[in-house]
DNA sequence: GAATCACATAAGTGTATGCTTATGTATTAG
DNA sequence: CTAATACATAAGCATACACTTATGTGATTC
């Protein structure tokens, strides 16, 4: 899992955008293809490099597989990210508000 | 700013190892080429490829340009990856020990 | 004012990449 | 058991892109 894998697989409109479908939840092939203009093979190479990336990941059942996000790949990025807080001067408020509504 | 142009700018590694230095602070091209294996007009490329996804700024003195990071891009980029909280688990601990350390 | 410096832009090149059609393998349904 | 389904892989193509050398413009130095 590399960061320029990371920024390389996102970097592509539509494998984003397959991507963000996941965070809807677990999901196969078929079903992330629907919606999409797309061939079936473009789909499966695009979730060969979010899956190369460390960003998704799959699990088999049978002739269908399973892809879901990977939090590891998630928290890479956090982790890149988050050296530059420092220049992000509202975050405290914003922080202090998701901590009040995680609370709750 | 795109979102794909954010990732994109950033799928280089060369081009991530140049943001990289800007978070130790300003600096014109030719203090940024220092330590790069690298022709001019290549980091011309790369800073403009930033500077067009709105990662960094730019900030003309005479002959000179300043380039540092823009807080926006970092900002957006923040606000994409904010969706995906739900699937890093530790970011409560870890968030209520950030903002003690910032409270002091 | 000439020479030097700092940077942007142009043009070319080799490699990578997102798409397609074609094909193959494994699993499931009837 | 055959046909259909689900998905991965192969191969090809057009475009994008990270690099280079060459060149140009504007600012600074001497």
């Amino acid at each position: 899992m590399s960061e320029t894998e990371l920024f390389r697989a996102l970097a592509d409109p539509t494998r984003r955008a397959v991507f963000e479908r996941l965070a809807d939840g677990e999901m196969n092939a078929t079903e992330l293809r629907q919606g999409f203009e797309m061939s079936q093979p473009a789909m499966s190479q695009h979730l060969a490099v979010l899956r190369g990336a460390g960003l998704i990941a799959e699990q088999k059942l049978g002739r269908n597989v399973l892809y879901r996000i990977n939090p590891a790949g998630v928290a890479q990025m956090h982790t890149w990210l988050s050296r530059y807080n420092a220049f992000w001067p509202k975050r405290i408020d914003e922080l202090k508000k998701l901590l009040r509504e995680m609370d709750q």
